[in-house]
DNA sequence: TTGTATGCGTTATCAA
DNA sequence: TTGATAACGCATACAA
């Protein structure tokens, strides 16, 4: 045959899938051609990118060189494949767009990146059958760690997973070896809130709650109990509408409660987006915020700052929750022990909420 | 030793890197044991899962059997080294918690996972470094192709990338050999919006424009100029102001413009974040919205609904302008022709917006 | 139509 | 401290 004719093996016209693919991948060097060029073996360079092992600073230097020379960059997917780490950390978000844990998928990203690991991020959109179907995806790429941000998943459920591979779980507090949970202080948050319209002389004070299927919404409502009981105030039920965590909600929400013909000069939505609902619901009926109804919102979105008027708001360290669960994961994957700690919820007053009339 | 002395091999403890990962992994079944249950090669099964070729039915229905028995799932890093696809595709966002290309995201999310794609989702900052950054991030994680979501990359960067592997862009106008670009209407948009004010009776309009280092706040600067000019206006010069795409540059735009004294009426904002500080600028002036000045935003993010008033704003197709990369790029991976179709610009009329007084 | 053999680029193991 | 060699799990070229 013709190729075996020549001596030289020279480049050939490229033919088939494989030639294909090296064509396209254009000048991607190996590692076994940085370790020609230095004059060592494979093992060697491998060992020294990896820090796995003690090598004589002269080869140290040799290899560096090369490196620097070809431009070599490794290859994660053969990495992935030899060394069994991929350093890669699946995500699972509820919904990719959601204005509350965007901060988290933010400080996830900024903390994971700054260690060489990449973020997955996938959605589960609250719904328990597609966070499984999303752990099985990202089981199935080999994510070295799993963060999962709330979520319908079962407490069981992520033990079982923790005994797989490293997981960090946010919006419930669990112990498990292998896993670390997270979670923000909702109770003492939606005190703050009740307490802050306490403290402004209101005693009917409404309550839009979220979507009851949402472990939140009941300690939400909760800390709205315990304050206004701690006041002396038994909570009027008629005061309490749900409003599922969305605009609309909160907007009917609070029709509802003006249609109750109850009497409440004060409206605690239990996040910021409901609370927009029930703004613009007030704002039909021509009541005024904050001189006819207070107004207190959940989250302290970054949008609750140019609402008309600026939104008051429980503030919740969110972007603190995306770093910590990085850090959590990466503890975990390192062996260390993560240490869980975030900061307190905290009251940010604004203008919809105001000292009551008369 | 005890162990040798044993003929069986029988289950040790673990020891070794490689060890603690195979048993961590847990019963993960490879191509190689389904093989071997269905009694025919492993060629044959990868035949059978890739459909690269005719096999016979028989053996087909037995690799299905054995697939479904040991709950086999194929390993993408396998994959990706061995075939050179990893079926993934890296996503070029700009800020991972973008309210307005959070839609987008989603579209891309939606279609990918349909196709059996995961998108790989990093930040670009709006600045060309980071963007290189996370590009060649994702090269070395050897993505199947590219979208790249506006940012500051150069043109002929975009084109080179192309040449790699398969390149989606928006927000530019781009032709070359395995690129496929993507691009609202913002001309139009903006025309929209002024002409929309134009026939409510307005005639001095001023206009509060993004950054100005953003390719898109000078198209929309030119839509508000050219429908001006359809009616037979002359822009006021002292009538345009910068905000920078961000709410508290829409309020300082806002306070110059009722600075400078000019007399207007009307005032279009390039995007709906600046339009909520322009509101508030108002408010804080007792100037109300739209009985003294009327407001119109552009991209018509989700909460504009639900601002007070609801807030007049140009729609664009963002979700569809996310699936429709995500088409493409898949067109683009298939050797098929991507068709680059992007439904118009719709204004978008609530509250904020009323003919002109007087 | 199917099986065998080889290779993808790296890390892990073992022996030196 | 270093190198040779064998995986990792799959897809592909080639032979049959």
């Amino acid at each position: 045959m013709a190729r075996d004719s020549d001596a030289t093996p020279r480049p050939r016209a490229p033919q088939g899938a494989r030639a294909a693919r090296a064509a396209r991948a254009g000048g991607v060097v190996t590692l076994q051609q940085v370790a020609e060029r230095a004059g060592v073996s494979p093992s060697t360079v491998s060992r020294i990118i990896n820090g796995t092992a003690i090598v004589a600073d002269a080869k140290k230097q040799a290899v560096a060189d090369a490196i620097e020379a070809l431009g070599f960059v490794p290859n994660p997917v053969a990495r992935g494949l030899a060394g069994g780490r991929t350093l890669s950390i699946g995500v699972v978000t509820q919904v990719i767009d959601s204005p509350f844990y965007g901060g988290a998928l933010r400080g996830i990203e900024d903390v994971l990146q700054l260690a060489g690991y990449s973020p997955l991020f996938v959605s589960g959109h609250w719904t328990a059958g597609d966070e499984a179907r999303c752990i099985e995806m990202l089981r199935a790429r080999r994510v070295d760690g799993l963060i999962l941000l709330d979520g319908r998943i079962t407490d069981s459920a992520v033990k079982a997973l923790a005994r797989q591979l490293p997981v960090v779980v946010t919006g419930r507090t669990l112990k498990a070896p292998g896993l670390c949970s997270l979670a923000f202080d909702n109770l003492q948050g939606a005190r703050l809130a009740t307490e802050h319209l306490l403290a402004l002389g209101h005693r009917r004070i409404a309550f839009i709650g979220g979507d009851p299927e949402h472990p939140d919404a009941m300690v939400r409502e909760q800390g709205w109990r315990s304050a206004l009981a701690a006041a002396g105030i038994a909570p009027d039920e008629a005061l309490l509408q749900h409003g599922h965590y969305i605009e609309e909600g909160g907007l009917r929400a609070m029709e509802r409660l003006l249609d109750s013909g109850r009497p409440f000069s004060a409206v605690f939505a239990a996040n910021d987006q409901m609370a927009y609902g029930a703004a613009l619901a007030l704002h039909r009926r021509g009541l005024q915020v904050p001189q006819h109804m207070s107004l207190v919102g959940f989250d302290d979105v970054t949008t609750s700052q140019y609402t008309l008027p600026p939104l008051s708001s429980v503030r919740q360290p969110v972007v603190e929750l995306g770093r910590r669960s990085a850090e959590a994961i990466l503890d975990l994957i390192a062996g260390r022990k993560p240490t869980a700690e975030l900061s307190a919820p905290e009251m940010v007053v604004r203008e919809s909420s105001a000292a009551r009339a008369g």
